[in-house]
RNA sequence: GUGGCUGUAGCUCAGUUGGUUAGAGUACAAGAUUGUGGCUCUUGGAGUCGGGGGUUCGAAUCCCCUCAGCCACCCCA
């Protein structure tokens, strides 16, 4: 007996019946992304390991033990890629996509990997879509790529998304920053949870962050990011809200968004979804200047965003956002006896040809079986072939809905079903 | 990686303190004066009870292991 394989873990299958949804939301997003004039770039689906464990950092989890790792026939390191902007850049500095003049806008789409545990909305292979804006450090440039997902979110239908937003300020005062945070946090690390203990020394941030009650309370009154911004950095916040006004985008400040790539720097932000579980965050991104010289390129600043499809469904799918129309065939075709049968071989050939999407079922042949087929494959119209009919080499047309039904001529069938 | 809950037809679920051929709804298939769908009715096919092991005369039911899903931690999309 042949053995059943399932899926590997955190995995899915889209299934036909709703694969349509998916095309739905991904043209949606190279249509909205369209509009602000970003083109399509695609990359492989892994890289070496390093193009990763430079860019999104040594030290963060992703690269320290969710990256699916392996090894080519020849020693060379690979991984299937947990993220996009690292290959975008990768492909940026090695292209020379720079060269062109003025700014380089890149979207993209496809499956991201990262072995983690699985729940809702979270997924070992997961399918993002992203846009990356290679050439200025232009607050303006900030505010647009936060407006083309909010545009992306209200073009779908969404409405229940909060959008929030930080600065996390440059190298240089995120070094003062830190400082701050461990002075303040050190005297109260006895009160705080293991995890806070243990990572004040690698990432004090994420102290911020902490779920635990008594964390919460002593992370509240610590040092305000915001305060220690550089004035560059504390500029450009304010620029970039008040173009974010500009354009009528709500948004709320909020000083704990810590992300949790190593590259981000000054902007960051998040749209929040307010109704999903734990992993409600539907879009996060934000800025990261030098990581395109870090790739060996020139120092071309750089921003972007990226979210998961899953989890922007399934909000879809709790606010009963409409996902397109379900495709069903514009006409079905019953055929009695064998002669109408291969009559009708001809017939659906032609009709298709002319860009008719046509359906039939060689497998029932009563006529019965066969119109309750072609009902339940929604098509509008039945085309119905007998023997009668064929001796005066014309078909019935019947319409679904209404039940009105006339024969016409088998050369006329496409200008019947397209009046004008 | 840690903890909690769950796992019975394609789908949604029943299944009494372990007891004989494991049920329902829905979906599917055939039929109801044989060339006309939807509604109704009749009949039918379909389940390794997630998998493996154990206890027992007997396990879907109890015990152990394992796999998977969900929820939270964590992480983030």
């Amino acid at each position: 007996m042949a053995t059943k394989y399932s899926i590997p873990r955190g995995t899915y299958d889209i299934l036909p019946d709703i694969s349509y949804r998916r095309i739905y939301v991904e043209q949606m997003f190279y249509k909205i992304a369209a509009t602000f004039n970003f083109k399509q770039i695609v990359t492989p689906i892994f890289e070496r390991s390093d193009v990763f464990e430079r860019s999104v950092g040594d030290t963060s989890d992703i690269v320290q033990k969710e990256m699916y790792r392996f090894t080519d026939k020849k020693g060379r390191k690979f991984a299937l890629r947990p993220e996009g902007t690292a290959s975008v850049v990768r492909s940026y500095v090695e292209n020379n996509l720079g060269m062109a003049g003025g700014a380089t806008r890149l979207c993209y789409s496809g499956p991201m990997f990262r072995y983690d545990r699985p729940q809702k909305g979270r997924y070992r292979q997961f399918y993002q879509y992203g846009v990356e804006y290679l050439g200025s450090d232009d607050p303006m440039v900030d505010a647009e790529i936060i407006a083309l997902g909010h545009r992306y979110l209200t073009a779908l239908g969404l409405k229940n998304f909060k959008l929030e937003i930080n600065s996390i300020g440059s190298a240089n005062c995120a070094k003062d920053y830190d400082a701050a945070l461990v002075d303040y946090f050190t005297p109260h690390l006895d009160a705080m949870c293991r995890d806070c203990r243990q990572r004040i020394d690698k990432n004090p941030k994420r102290l911020l962050d902490c779920k635990v009650a008594s964390c919460k309370a002593i992370a509240k009154d610590a040092p305000n990011m915001l305060e220690y911004l550089d004035d560059d950095c504390k500029t450009h916040f304010t620029a970039v809200q008040r173009y974010l006004a500009q354009m009528g985008i709500p948004f709320s400040v909020n000083p704990t968004i810590v992300r949790g790539l190593d590259y981000y720097n000054k902007t960051a932000f998040e749209f929040i979804d307010t109704n999903l579980g734990a992993q409600n965050t539907l879009i996060g991104g934000g800025r990261y200047n030098g990581l395109v010289a870090q790739f060996g390129g020139k120092d071309v600043p750089g921003i972007g965003f990226a979210g998961g499809f899953e989890r922007l469904m399934l909000s879809m799918e709790t606010e009963g956002c409409f996902f397109g129309e379900e495709p069903r065939p514009q006409i079905y075709f019953v055929a009695l006896g064998n002669a109408a049968k291969v009559a009708a071989a001809g017939i659906l050939y032609r009709l298709r040809s002319q860009g008719i999407s046509a359906e039939y079922n060689v497998e029932k042949t009563s006529m019965k079986a066969q119109m309750k087929a072609a009902d339940k494959s929604g098509a509008k119209g039945v085309l119905i072939l007998g023997d009668d009919e064929l001796k005066d080499n014309v078909v019935v047309l019947k319409w679904l809905e209404t039940g009105k039904q006339k024969r016409i001529k088998i050369d006329n069938i496409a200008e019947e079903l397209h009046p004008e």
